[in-house]
DNA sequence: AACAATAATACAAACGTTTGTATTATTTTT
DNA sequence: AAAAATAATACAAACGTTTGTATTATTGTT
């Protein structure tokens, strides 16, 4: 004891059965250029030795690491990890690894992260850019230089080599807004999150449109863009703009699940019934909306489904040849209202 | 366009300056050995010609990956998400990355997992067996294969070559229960998680202990090992539990926030009023538990710092000397009572 | 100006694989 | 039994670094 084995490689096989390494190599591939029994006595000698290949002079060698860099704005979310879980499901049946990182919501460390990735670790790169990303020149750039990548959630339609998996935000917000009009509410206030991000953009949209297309007025105060970055303000920040409303809402259209629940936790602080009184509907689905009581109607994102069309198309932009240039390719999701006690 | 640039190495540098492979090598890494001017050339070189060193080559040459390999059950547990945000957090400030993998919940992708750590793609590993594991023996032959190696949660104790970061769950189920019997309850319902988990056992003991101390009645009706492993199926067998009971109980402690929160539901649907007929302990302390009305008493466990312990023991395996059998390790985090609406 | 001391750089092996080509061994053909 | 065809294996370069040792260039000393 007290010292730790060295490693037993090809080379120490070769040795022990007079052999060349590039003999063992192949045998252990099933190379048919090597005879069956020379092959068998390989093997054989590999478990007695126990021969575990090494990774590192593996990918060295052939240029690829079998390992797929996940960058996500920040692990608190279930949604990102529902991502995340797609994304290795679908990854792992493919014989690839997950790497995943957090950019924590800023573009400094997106863009540090993205230099670890490029370092080689890494085949490909799925990411979603984080609402701090005004300038996607370092996507671009790493695209020139021949990394696939591919985004989700906050996509950037002006990174041009990127695939994307993405949901049509807008039309499922119209599709929610609309459920809650159908319901007879027309004072339906917006729960939404940082503005900088495309998702939310598009959710607004479709509350806006939602509600001119039924003829219902807008009204600015019923409208909260939340631009906290962490649980414990979105908290505050929810509970004082109920508390500081003059029109009385009806029904709420909330961006998040999260935004949701502490929306009803909010209005039943203040006494109000739900969904009798106001109703609330959610966005993403993720669990949680089915514990709190009443239980949370939602609209249903496929955010594991997502995360599996990112790895394959991620794969599948591993798979091409080098010296085509890649088609980018859009992958948009279906969602669907999930209804329940709050509406 | 149309072809994938190749990647800038140390050979094209050296070519362009005229010098040895050596001298670049050197001067990018500061090394006094390089005169100023040279390193200064280089420097400016690799700038221009776009030079991002490569992983794996380093990685090979120098034998080591700056990678930890974290494993756990499943990843819908907000407590490994947490845990994990832990270890992230003090790798990277010690210039790793982490890798991570779920076993969900199986023995079989537990040692898969651990074969694809084993094949030199991490340096050491941090991981939470699942309930499945009950024989070690993989583990204790990869320690002694000289892979270091830290356990949290579920911690086995015959494993005897690595580091553990536990908490005392005994004491902690202990005085949560206390807490409920000085309150005046008598029938103090216990919701535990799969059985063969030593956290879920300790806490039972805890459970048990405290009754006796306090010379309460045990009874077994009041007690429930929730089996399933999915979401879903928990939310029945919590149900199911509660409508089967001839004994109306006053209190519960469950064992983790997510069961705390399924039992509050419950007890809610079925017409408990929350504290006053019934209170509710969780145990955890991720979250949801603020959220819901009423909010959920909890045991606080330091998730994230288990996290970041866990990192550091392993951060401090992984400089200790070859050649010295590393000591066991075991660092149990405090946890404490954090007192909310539901009792 | 010759020599030693030191600074700066170059050479080459090593990390553990893979893989194209060369070589040797075996089988087939005549 | 010799030549040709093919099967099996060995050799060696390559992947992109790092690092110990050898070599060359520069400076200082007398």
């Amino acid at each position: 004891m007290g010292f730790k084995k060295r490693r037993v490689k090809l080379e120490d096989i070769a040795r022990r059965l007079n052999i060349s390494i590039a003999t063992v190599s192949r045998a252990l591939d099933e190379n048919p250029r090597v005879k069956k029994s020379t092959q068998e006595k390989v093997f054989k000698m590999a478990k007695v030795m126990g021969y575990m290949p090494n990774q590192i002079a593996k990918s060295l060698s052939s240029g690829k690491t079998n390992i797929i860099g996940v960058l996500i704005p920040r692990y608190d979310e279930p949604f990102f990890i529902e991502v995340c879980r797609g994304i290795d499901q679908y990854a792992r049946n493919h014989n690839y690894k997950i790497l995943i990182s957090s950019s924590r919501n800023s573009y400094k460390f997106e863009k540090e992260n993205l230099i670890s990735f490029e370092k080689g670790l890494v085949d490909g790169i799925i990411l979603s850019p984080t609402h701090e990303t005004e300038n996607v020149a370092h996507l671009n750039d790493l695209i020139n230089k021949g990394m696939p990548i591919v985004l989700f959630d906050n996509i950037r339609e002006e990174v041009s080599g990127a695939d994307h998996v993405i949901i049509n935000d807008e039309k499922a917000s119209f599709e929610a807004v609309e459920f809650l009009i159908k319901k007879g509410n027309k004072k339906i206030a917006f729960i939404g999150g940082i503005k900088q991000k495309k998702v939310f953009q598009d959710r607004y949209k479709g509350y806006i449109s939602a509600l001119a297309h039924h003829n219902i007025p807008l009204y600015d105060e019923l409208v909260l863009h939340c631009n906290s970055l962490d649980r414990e303000f979105e908290d505050k920040e929810i509970l004082n703009f109920f508390r500081g409303l003059n029109i009385s809402p009806d029904a709420v259209f909330a961006c998040t699940d999260n935004y949701g629940l502490l929306t009803m936790k909010t209005l039943l602080k203040i006494g109000k019934k739900i969904p009798d009184e106001v109703a609330v509907i959610g966005f993403g689905d993720l669990g949680p909306g089915e514990i709190f009581v009443p239980t949370l109607t939602c609209v249903s994102q496929p955010s594991f489904e997502m995360g599996q069309k990112a790895a394959e198309l991620l794969i599948k932009q591993l798979n091409e040849s080098e010296d085509i240039d890649h088609i980018k390719t859009i992958i948009k999701l279906e969602t669907k209202l999930t209804e329940r006690e709050s509406t």
